[in-house]
DNA sequence: GTCGCGTTTGACAACGTTGTCCAGAGGTTA
DNA sequence: TAACCTCTGGACAACGTTGTCAAACGCGAC
């Protein structure tokens, strides 16, 4: 078995090129290319022979070479913030689903939430000349971006919106689904509302703030500042916070968290605690319909977010000219339970 | 001003080169390559000339073309079975991370299961001469591998083996982790135990099943072949096979599931049963304690596989020889509840 | 003034591929 | 038999970068 792999003899990292395929097979550099591309104009013969001397030499195109020659490297980037948060995931995926489509390879990384890793990963996939890219940004200021746009790089914000320039973009609703979250326990009779978000200078955060703000005021209820914490989503603070709230001098009878992480923690603060509290969390979460009572969110199509990013990114590279463009994807309630709990007697 | 307008009228999608720059800045080209790459030997003045060029222009080095003269690419290809997977994500962050702190960029994709896509993708990443890969196998035979590892691209395998051809490998201790939870489900009084695992082909849940009969053989209890059931972990195929065991002639009175999508559906169909059935699963999920009766697991460390897997990869790259090496990564059974149910009385 | 020495700088080839263009073989027609 | 076409195959330049090597320069010492 080994010595076969042995019977090569080729220098360790050195592999075979076109010349020495074209050399073994006793053609001409541009025929190898020709076979290897399946270009017409090779006869039969003469293919057959390539084909042997490739198979015989192990060798595979350098697409490096290939890329330099042709200036479009069949590859994209993607930037998002954490490769391991679950909502990623489906994205990550959609992203390259179409990718494949297009017969791209997907590049990604994670900004780990901090702009100047952010630029960095952007800045080095720009460097091996992806086509295109699809971020979900961690910065608030994309302006060093301008100059690899105005070079033809295509870019589509995906979740949050660019920081000072024009780009194409891919939102989701947060604003309405929050407001339909909010709304949707000022319907089962709470008054007391408290709102757990992540950091303010994410813009979902601030939109997300923003629909309870006006889902309150819709319904004609004043917001106490004690009710409204954000912040980092580490457990710590977000138990902390909402401690707070349902012990503070104006205990809240209903919670909204404002994404999975946050979700994620109320659930287990309310599940320490003897009386129920009605809960709404932004993000659908697998088994969120298994614990007791079942979480009612605010689900995010995070497939669609990317597939249309993606699809809107290709769209460009294909040659659609015109203004940046920004598209808003619904977001959905899933009433379960937990959202639907009224508030205790006498509060 | 004809040169201004030059400089920023470039054609749309081509970008300045060094050239460009040395022409604006009045310097050579290799002079250029000395300031992009931090260089000694340039004097301070004709760096700011240069510098100044590079912002006017906004140039960025062109990768593939350094690549192809210097034939490292400082990237590493991760081929794992789906993006979506929360199973994969920690794994993938892990792998990003430690490619990150090695200075390479990490290009990943999903086989989606199927051996025919992983080896079009793993192939395609060797064309792009990544330095190594990270390969989660959908495949069982990877001798397409030969002569890519014969030319230097480092190879590790992890959570499943490698097929047909011998290279290093990451693990997770399968069948220690299926013993340990079956026997926790015997400790507890169970003797009818059903096994629901993912299709038999795959590494892990062979591991799997062979960890269940020794548990079984251990403790001296038969095996009826019903209540064994390897295939897709598609919900509707788990859910029909735990009927069947739950209501079959000999009735289960515990199940083992091999893994987290498994899980996901057996929790699902045992929450819409009257009577409680006990329930350890391979790989532990978010929020399986908040469940009820929290789901005893056997938990798998995903990023330490990734961790070791990608370590082992750049030890390779920096030119540790040596035979193919196996690690093998312990789980740990986490009781929560399920698994320690009693078998109903009279079983 | 010239020599030697160290520092800064640039010309040039090479990396492996693809696009352009031309040469020669073979066949058809006048 | 010459003129003309078609088809296959190959020579060569170019893509943008880096390594090699040598030229030009400044400067102190003879």
């Amino acid at each position: 078995m080994t010595d076969t792999a042995r019977g090569t003899s080729r220098r360790y990292g050195s592999r075979p090129t076109m010349k020495d395929v074209a050399a073994r097979a006793g053609v001409g550099l541009k025929t190898v290319s020709r076979v290897v591309n399946g270009e017409p104009g090779v006869t039969p013969d003469t293919e057959r022979r390539v084909q042997d001397a490739i198979t015989a030499l192990g060798f595979r195109r350098n697409d490096s070479a290939r890329i330099l020659r042709k200036g479009r490297t069949a590859s994209i980037g993607l930037v998002l913030e954490d490769l391991a948060d679950p909502f990623y995931g489906p994205l990550n995926r959609a992203v390259e689903e179409v990718a494949r489509d297009h017969g791209a390879l997907l590049i990604n990384g994670s900004s780990a939430e901090d702009p100047a890793r952010e630029q960095e990963l952007v800045l080095a996939l720009c460097a091996r000349r992806v086509d295109g890219l699809v971020i979900i940004p961690a910065a608030d200021d994309h302006r060093y971006l301008e100059p690899e746009i105005a070079a033809g790089v295509a870019t589509v914000f995906v979740d949050r919106p660019a920081g000072r320039i024009e780009a194409d973009t891919v939102l989701s609703d947060s604003f309405g689904g929050a407001r339909d979250a909010v709304a949707h326990l000022i319907a089962h009779g709470h008054r007391r509302i408290g709102f757990l978000g992540d950091q303010p200078r994410i813009h979902t955060a601030a939109e997300r703030l923003r629909g309870y703000r006006a889902a309150m005021a819709e319904a004609g209820l004043p917001v106490d500042e004690a009710w409204v914490s954000l912040g980092s989503t580490a457990p710590d603070r977000v138990r902390f916070a909402a401690t707070a709230m349902l012990d503070g001098p104006r205990p809240v009878t209903a919670l909204f968290a404002g994404n999975n992480r946050v979700t994620v923690t109320a659930v287990r603060v309310l599940a320490e605690r003897p009386r129920p509290v009605a809960l709404v969390g932004f993000d659908d979460f697998e088994l969120a319909d298994l614990i007791s009572p079942a979480i009612t969110v605010v689900a995010q199509d995070a497939a669609r977010l990317g597939r249309t990013a993606a699809t809107m990114l290709f769209r460009r590279l294909d040659g659609v000219d015109g203004p940046p463009r920004r598209e808003e994807i619904p977001t959905r309630l899933i009433p379960r339970g937990s959202g639907e709990l009224p508030p205790p007697a006498g509060s």
